[in-house]
DNA sequence: CGGGCCATGTAAGCGGTTACATGATTTC
DNA sequence: GAAATCATGTAACCGCTTACATGGCCCG
């Protein structure tokens, strides 16, 4: 299971309460990794129960308390092991993919919709990268030189900026695909 | 889940066993969603058991016998509906990107070798994915027109075909970058 | 005679999703 | 007064992974 070390990765980067770590994973690290507030809350739970993180109640005014998590000697320990042992690659899973191959024993141009609607998602993710990109890395805001670990942020910030390019790109291909079959189904 | 409907697709394309299903798994159909036999044979039996699916007992010769599913007309309609409704756009879990962002509290140069593997692996796929493009659609022996099954058939290669590259460029960037890192650490 | 292919399963465990639950404060 | 934000949880379910299990045939 690799929530756990993106956890500890998060945490390294900024220690922080639950919430905050949900909040996170609506953003930058999930970019590259989802998790809902429950997941995260029972993961620290059981990580703290194992000495891997540290917590600090933090009372707070007009809010509720909070717990704020850093990262244990242990838990350092253990993402270092993490980072020195060989992980498989990345397998897809990809949903729209086995929907436009059904779509054969179906009317394709009836998923014309939901593949434009996809589209304008990865649209709007290419976006709000950029608009990251810019404030974080590259605009004239940015810190510069960026440290080793801004440089990393940003390599795989640009491997997202990559990948939703690629797909808004598919996804064109799909839908002149399913335009050209539904233009001329019987004719070649 | 959506092994079930990668499961009716790949049946209305052709019916097989569950052997057969897994290893179609690991080629076509495994582009974009994997499974393994074990997985397979459990949903196989609840889909038959709830009558999606048809089963027909292949006596062989100097092997086993075999049972070959097929879709039944009650998989057909739910495959239709699924067709359908929308469906989330993916969110990707990229393991890889996690131990980027956390070479940064490690040794940032220990990851080169585990990143030339991953790059070796897509090469590896990429090239894969090119043979059994120019067998089936771009080649000689390739029918010529495509009907609309093998077009979609296509589109969903070259979408599996960008994702490699994409990938491959992304991973060479990551190694350039953690070159630079490794050559001029403290330096600008 | 070892290894790979064909063929089908069972069992345990756990990571992740979904639904449910609470309650104060701030903002429109 | 409604909705969003901050903040933390419990409970049930289920899909998926991993390990274990069997057994004949074919090829080198």
């Amino acid at each position: 299971m690799a929530l756990e070390h993106a956890i500890l990765v998060s945490l390294l980067e900024k220690p922080g309460s639950g919430y905050e770590l949900a909040r996170r994973f609506e953003r930058s690290i999930g970019y590259f990794w989802t998790a809902t507030h429950q997941q995260i809350y029972r993961v620290l739970k059981r990580m703290e129960a194992d000495g891997l993180l540290a917590v600090r109640e933090v009372p707070q005014q007009g809010r509720p308390d909070k717990k704020e998590y850093s990262v244990a000697a242990p838990g350092r320990a253990l993402l270092s092991a993490w980072l020195h042992e060989p992980i498989e690659p990345e397998s897809l899973r990809h949903d729209l993919a086995v929907k436009i191959r059904g779509a054969a024993f179906d009317d394709p141009a009836a998923l014309v919709r939901e593949v434009e609607r996809h589209r304008a998602v990865h649209g709007d993710r290419l976006a709000h990268y950029l608009a990251g990109e810019l404030r974080d890395f590259t605009g004239p805001g940015a810190p510069t030189p960026l440290d080793a670990g801004q440089e990393l942020q940003h390599v795989v910030l640009r491997g997202g900026i990559a990948y939703e390019r690629m797909t808004i790109a598919w996804l064109d291909d799909v839908l002149a695909t399913l335009h050209r079959l539904a233009g001329a189904p019987p004719a070649g």
